[in-house]
RNA sequence: GGGGGAAUUCCCGAGUGGCCAAAGGGGACAGACUGUAAAUCUGCUGGCAAUGCCUUCGGUGGUUCGAAUCCACCUUCCCCCA
């Protein structure tokens, strides 16, 4: 259950408590699809990496091992060795990420497997059943992510009918956690807020499932496209109807900007694949932005990754060793890449919950959200500085105007 | 000593008269990535005052309107016979 600790404007300190121990709120949600982090990371890793919390997916768990393995092996806790909260996410996110492979009606969707093609159903009674035998903690609502830009007609449909199901996923959920052999009594359900970038329907579609009382909600369907701007839009938007003593996740995001201006708006809950894929891919987050560790410049580098950071990876390795690496496609590139970038965000956790706890988030946010910003928005055709909300238009090729800029904005920063 | 074969752009390797600044790999360089079909994908890789020009297919010299491609010699390497 969430309790609000603190609150500073709409930036909520909070804590959660889940089967499997209490999660401290704003959290970055770790995030291993199939039962394991993609980076060779394991359950003893995110330990050591300030992890509280994992997540993992519905839909790639049934197809591959199957839940009813799982569930007979004791449990996804057991069977991945991880005794702290995990999150299941519902399948949902692939009827828009696998929608080449699916087909939705009332009932539900029919997916071909993306490993084998074969047919596959899952409508929220299975999504529960999947989620119950996996035993997490909390279960994901089974919804439909729609893609941006919809039609306005379409995506008011689909909140619909994610509406109904919603419902459905309530009742059922609830039947198969009060069976004697549930694998987790104690299960939650998270339901989630859609409506793409249309606010009267984000508003119309929360304040619905505002009204089934779960023990959490979410807003999904973001970050599929849209701009920053629209997306903090359609957060502020929605945020006033969401129960204030529930949890607030915003599902897949994000850039560490995205996150700390979310939390700005109110958001405890985040996970993404961000830094496990970008960092899989030689991105590396630092305080001072991000960094492509394969880059020529970083060959004679004996710095650590991030001179700020005291992973395990930036306690003793060099740039120089870790883009070796890259270059020489070790594995342990990846897995140190992963590990940094996972520590990395699940400290930008923890400097928010601290900056919470003293009062100070603010100066926080405005410290480090332009740092970041400018450095993640360099390559894009235009930066938005989160803290003013100014759209800064530039060329892409030329970073240094944009930073001339916003030294304009914020003469203080040096 | 005799006979045969080969030298192509950073590397390997196609190309045997014009459609060739030269296929395809690799490497190098750079970019993308937001509830993970991603250890993936994309771009780029002779120079320039650039819808064109210049330099480059081991070297030198020829043949030809035109040569990486044909001829002669030279250099280097490989194979076979002695």
């Amino acid at each position: 259950m969430y309790k609000l600790l603190k609150q500073e404007g709409h930036a909520r300190r909070g804590e959660f408590t889940t089967p499997h121990g209490t999660v401290q709120t704003p959290v970055f949600m770790n995030v291993g699809t199939q039962g394991a982090i993609k980076g060779a990371l394991s359950a003893a890793d995110l330990k050591n990496i300030g992890c509280q919390i994992e997540l993992s997916n519905t839909y790639h768990l049934h197809v591959r091992p199957g839940d009813e393995l799982i569930k007979s092996l004791g449990g996804l806790h057991k069977f991945m060795t991880w005794d702290g909260p995990i999150l299941t996410d519902s399948g949902g996110f692939q009827i828009f990420s696998l929608a080449k492979l699916r087909k939705i009606k009332e009932e539900g969707v029919k997916f071909n497997s993306h490993v084998d093609g074969r047919h596959i159903f899952m409508g929220p009674e299975e999504s529960m059943r999947i989620q119950a035998n996996l035993g997490s903690d909390i279960a994901m609502a089974f919804d439909e992510c729609v893609k941006i830009p919809s039609p306005k007609d379409y995506v008011q449909s689909s909140c619909d009918r994610t509406y109904r199901w919603l419902k459905r996923c309530k009742e059922a959920l609830a039947a198969y956690n009060s069976e004697d052999n549930a694998v987790n009594p104690g299960q939650m359900l998270f339901g989630i807020n859609q409506g793409a970038v249309f606010a009267d329907l984000r508003i119309e579609h929360m304040k619905k499932i505002a009204e089934l009382e779960l023990p959490g909600y979410a807003i999904g369907g973001l970050a599929v496209g849209e701009t920053h701007r629209e997306m903090y839009d359609t957060i502020e938007a929605v945020e006033e109807y969401m129960p204030k003593d529930r949890p607030r996740y915003l599902m897949g995001v994000g850039t560490p900007g995205n996150i700390i201006e979310s939390v700005a708006r109110g958001v405890d809950f985040f996970d993404c694949v961000m830094p496990a894929r970008n960092g899989r891919h030689g991105h590396l987050f630092t305080w001072d932005g991000i960094i492509n560790i394969k880059n020529e410049k970083y060959l004679r580098d004996e710095s650590p990754i991030d001179p700020a950071c005291d992973c395990p990876v930036c306690r003793r390795y060099s740039r120089a060793y870790v883009r070796h690496l890259f270059k020489a496609e070790e594995m342990l590139a990846m897995r140190f890449a992963v590990m940094h970038n996972l520590y990395f965000y699940n400290s930008l956790a923890k400097s928010i919950r601290d900056s919470l706890d003293a009062g100070s988030f603010g100066a926080f946010r405005k410290k480090y959200t332009l740092n970041l910003e400018v450095s993640q928005n360099e390559s894009y055709p235009y930066c938005r500085c989160s803290p003013c909300g100014r759209r800064i238009f530039h060329d892409p090729d030329d970073g240094a105007d944009v930073r001339r800029l916003l030294l304009l904005l914020y003469p203080s920063r040096k």
